[in-house]
RNA sequence: GCCCCGGUGGUGGAAUUGGUAGACACGCAGGACUUAAAAUCCUGUGACCCGCAACGGUCGUAACGGUUCAACUCCGUUCCGGGGCACCA
């Protein structure tokens, strides 16, 4: 009987969908255990070999969890609203909602293809109203939020009005900054005022505080795609997807107040197991800083005395000041204009008016800026110094306005020397005139009360100092801006909102959720609108009444749908508290690295706010997380020489003048282009010549992402018909590290597909028929048995899924070399084997007469007695090197060892008649002479 | 430029806290079975040296230096590769 793979595994994915066989109940007496995979975009292409890389890990660790008796809820989605199905609806014509459900159903097949333990019926979909119901109606509470900056925690917003309608909002605004909100055109009134306000007035004081508002604010505006982009979505300029321009805009739209959250963001970054890189690009996004705020007074020709604030984290320099800089959109530039500069004023607001962020960016380097003809006055010293505009000083940032420190800072010194402004030196010896230093360690000179400090030390002297002379403060600055939160576009969740007299609503809970029209006109509508504002018997509700014309961006959908698998089909709740409660964080969430900020930030805010609503008794979505490695494609190219229909081979391509082809993967054996296909794949190269090297046409070779562009992506529907779903998951994990990118290369398959063979003769001889028997295991078996289960247990625990698989390859070489076919072996062998290839175990346990699921067959353990009766093997060195092994008992004292190791001959000849000064015994079996 | 991660045979990669480097697999070479092929099995396979041989020796984890009885592992410097941020004061 043959490993008849393509057989036993289609009997078994039969199977285990009759039978229901991975459906996860919320109620059980066994510990729970959550393992996520991040669901996918269901794109048009369909699945390749690098897709199920992530799936088949959290598969593996799913069914190994399972097995050791933990309650798995392992469950898969589609994150199924976005941009390609609207875009594919405007160049084919077919509707979103009809070409995201085809290729949900292609994906669903390529995944019961590999054999995941998927409970299916939790799946969600997040453009099915019954889900996104919960969406808008978790927008809705974010809307229904404020941020109580004194408790650090969201709250309703009836509790806001609670405090303006006691005490108004002036005692918390000015005097106690942590109160203050910041960038909003905020305004200051009594309870008595707030009272008196009109409704209008009110709902817009309430807005400027709301974690979900609607504002106008300056928003990356891509005209390609007609809509905005949040920052994340915006790479170098230009948009994340088709790489479009961006230019920046303002449009009134929704925001996230993410920025309130930010301290939180960060501070729980050190409770979660997320890899070094991973928490080192969410600091890096949040961009936290600290040091102070400084006034300083600006006196000018053209107005009274003016203060300007600059935010810096090295007050410490504050001597060092030899200029100011204020963003050239800094409102102040009008104020303090002299007449003289006016005209050179106002010609560089138009030059930084005209530069796109694309040329800003590329141009980093370029040093530019103006004069304003107004001085500042250095409070601590009072001298008088320079105020000047330039863009490289940043209006959204800190104070859009800082302190030139030119021996210090890099981009101060260059613009100093480029616009000949004197530099003083603070740090003496560390300043070579030539460029700034941005050291710490220095001592400070001709610094005033500094002189003779570090640095270091003088950050806190200078802050204490302006804080008691009233001339600033303490302050944390981040660079994390809000979230952008509205798309122009109709394939998404639509804004639970009414508008009116321009003021959005909430709607009503009960009639949630808002269903998306029905539309084909997917254009924009122009003005920076969405293509729903084709839609207008929807827009408009009535005489006074509209709805928004944006939708949720993709990132909405999958903020929460780890929350929804707990309780899917909920349709009073987004989820029982019950479920969610016990369900509680997810333990293991597998998915790319690329997701880094957008959707783990998001989720992990949209948590912490339904935490703080009372919601959730968790405020941390993923306790840990792993980021599989991109499996890349191997290119090949074919040479064309330019303006012919000859092909020259590789070594050969630089006798001519050549234009690089991508070729088909699928036509070239190793790197020999089988010329006969290649004629054949295209029409246009149907009549090609090929100039040969040794008779071969020679590829060239890339490694590059898998993408349908390049011709390199691997079907694992192909690979699965070929050698198996048992196979194809193995060598996935074989082929490395889970977290490592790596190329695929189809070459080493073989040697796993060969263990499978193998491991199955164990069971059956193509001669012999079944082999296996009932004698009962000898020593030599056992420890074989036991040093896989403790080797395998051990790697699979830490998600080394690569050396799980050579676990297994050892076992099965050390077995078929003792001829071993019995039974007490080899059944927890397979129990063992199940997540990892869990057709052929699955199969090969019922044919040694068990029932049910091997899924809960008792876990083998692991017995380290055969380990430790069969190594009485010493290794000895001298001096750290090995020089010989010796068979001592391993109940020997530790004196008599020594006696017997310095009686050796071996080691009496490197001994050399010198006397050891130490002898050390490594980990009671390892002996280390030292002379 | 700054921050993070990494660099091990011809190849993919092993080597929990420093303790026999190169497991396992691919590839390659040789052999067995076969008319032949496929499949399967066996042997060898980091470099160099010594010897008829068993045995043995030296070097070797990007480079150099250090700590240690002992370093792929820890520390320092340099080089290379990957990722992130990028006028963030």
């Amino acid at each position: 009987m043959e490993y008849d793979f393509r057989k036993i595994e289609k009997d078994w994915q039969k199977n285990w969908k009759e039978s229901n066989a991975y459906k996860v109940n919320n109620d059980s007496p066994k510990p729970k255990y959550y393992v996520l995979d991040m669901f996918p975009y269901p794109s048009g292409a369909g699945l390749h070999v690098g897709h199920p890389l992530g799936y088949i890990a959290s598969d593996i660790y799913a069914r190994y969890k399972r097995l050791k008796g933990f309650n798995v809820l392992h469950p898969m989605g589609f994150d199924a609203f976005g941009l390609p199905a609207e875009q594919y609806a405007i160049d084919r014509g077919i509707h979103p909602a009809i070409s995201t459900e085809n290729n949900i159903n292609t994906f669903r097949k390529q995944l019961d293809n590999i054999g995941f333990s998927f409970d299916w019926s939790r799946e969600v979909r997040t453009c099915d109203p019954k889900y996104y119901r919960w969406t808008q109606w978790i927008f809705l509470q974010i809307f229904d939020s404020w941020f109580n900056r004194r408790k650090g925690k969201a709250e309703r917003i009836k509790e806001l009005v609670g405090i303006f309608e006691t005490e108004g909002n002036a005692s918390h605004e000015i005097p106690n900054e942590k109160f203050q909100i910041a960038n909003t055109g905020k305004r200051i009134f009594t309870a008595h005022e707030w009272k008196a306000f009109d409704e209008k007035t009110r709902q817009e004081i309430l807005m400027q505080y709301r974690l979900a508002y609607l504002a106008y604010t300056d928003v990356n505006w891509c005209e390609a795609l007609g809509t905005v982009l949040a920052n994340d979505e915006v790479i170098n300029g230009v948009s994340y997807r088709g790489g479009f321009p961006v230019v920046k805009k303002k449009m009134r739209q929704w925001s996230l107040r993410i920025t309130e959250y930010a301290e939180r963001l960060l501070k729980g970054l050190g409770e979660i197991d997320f890899s070094d890189s991973m928490k080192e690009i969410q600091r890096n996004w949040i961009g936290k800083s600290s040091g102070a705020e400084i006034d300083f007074k600006v006196s000018s020709e053209a107005s009274s005395e003016k203060s300007l604030r600059v935010y810096t984290t090295r007050p410490d320099t504050i001597f060092g000041v030899d200029f100011m800089v204020v963003a050239p959109e800094h409102e102040i530039v009008s104020e303090i204009t002299s007449a003289a500069q006016h005209s050179a004023i106002n010609e560089y607001l138009q030059y930084v008016q005209s530069r796109s962020d694309i040329e800003r960016m590329a141009e980093v380097k370029k040093i530019t800026g103006c004069f304003t003809g107004a001085y500042a006055i250095n409070p601590l010293n009072g001298r008088k110094i320079p105020v000047w505009i330039s863009e490289y000083v940043l209006i959204g940032y800190g104070t859009g306005a800082i302190m030139g420190v030119p021996c210090g800072d890099e981009r101060d010194h260059k613009f100093a020397k480029h616009f000949g402004i004197p530099v003083t030196n603070i740090i003496g010896d560390h300043y070579n005139g030539e460029e700034a230093n941005p050291t710490k360690d220095a001592v400070l000179t001709n610094s005033d009360f500094i002189n003779g400090m570090a640095m270091r030390d003088a950050i806190e002297v200078v802050i204490k100092r302006i804080e008691e002379s009233g001339i600033g403060k303490r302050q944390v600055n981040y660079k994390m801006r809000d979230a952008g939160w509205s798309r122009q576009r109709y394939w998404g969740e639509p804004f639970p909102v009414v508008y009116k007299d321009g003021i959005p609503y909430a709607m009503d809970e009960k009639d949630l959720p808002l269903e998306l029209p029905a539309s084909n006109d997917f254009k924009s509508a122009g003005n920076g609108e969405g293509p729903l504002a084709n839609v207008k018997e929807w827009v408009r509700i009535n005489e006074n009444e509209r709805r928004d014309t944006n939708t949720m961006p993709t990132h909405a959908g999958a903020a929460w749908y780890f929350l929804r698998y707990a309780d899917p089909h909920n349709d009073i709740q987004f989820a029982d508290k019950k479920a969610l409660d016990y369900w509680n964080q997810v333990d293991v969430y597998i998915g790319g690295a690329e997701h880094a900020v957008a959707h783990l930030l998001y989720s992990r805010l949209w948590v912490k706010i339904l935490h703080d609503l009372g919601y959730l008794n968790f405020d941390e979505p993923f306790r840990k997380l792993i980021n599989q490695g991109q499996i890349t494609g191997d290119s090949r190219f074919v040479y064309r020489i330019r303006n012919t229909k000859q092909f020259v081979s590789y070594k050969l391509k630089n006798n001519y003048e050549t234009d690089q082809l991508h070729v088909d993967v699928n036509i070239v054996d190793g790197l020999e282009l089988d010329t006969a296909a290649f004629k054949k794949w295209k029409p246009d190269f149907a009549d090609a010549e090929f100039i040969l090297e040794d008779g071969k046409y020679i590829c060239g070779t890339a490694i590059e992402k898998m993408s349908k562009s390049y011709f390199n992506v691997i079907n694992p529907d192909e690979v699965v018909d070929k050698y198996g779903a048992d196979t194809f998951r193995m060598y996935e994990m074989f082929l490395g590290p889970l977290e490592a990118s790596k190329p695929w290369d189809i070459k080493g398959i073989e040697g796993v597909h060969r263990f499978l063979k193998k491991l199955w003769r164990l069971f059956y001889d193509e001669v012999k028929g079944k082999v296996l028997n009932e004698e009962k295991a000898n020593d030599a078996e056992l420890k074989v048995l036991h040093k896989a289960i403790k080797q395998i247990e051990e790697v699979t625990e830490r998600f080394s899924f690569n050396t799980g698989v050579s676990g297994f390859m050892i076992a099965v070489n050390e077995l078929s070399d003792l001829k071993c076919h019995k039974k007490e072996i080899l059944e927890k062998l397979l129990i063992l084997l199940t997540p990892y290839a869990p057709h052929v175990a699955e199969e090969l346990w019922h044919q040694l007469g068990n029932n049910g699921s091997i899924l809960d067959a008792a876990y083998p353990v692991y017995d380290s007695k055969y380990l430790i009766e069969s190594s009485k093997e010493y290794p000895i060195s001298v001096n750290g090197k090995l020089r010989t092994t010796m068979n001592i008992a391993l109940d020997a004292a530790q004196p008599e060892v020594e006696k017997i190791v310095l009686e050796n001959e071996v080691i009496q000849k490197w001994l050399d008649g010198k006397s050891p000064k130490k002898i050390i015994f490594v980990k009671g079996k390892m002996v280390n002479i030292v002379i």
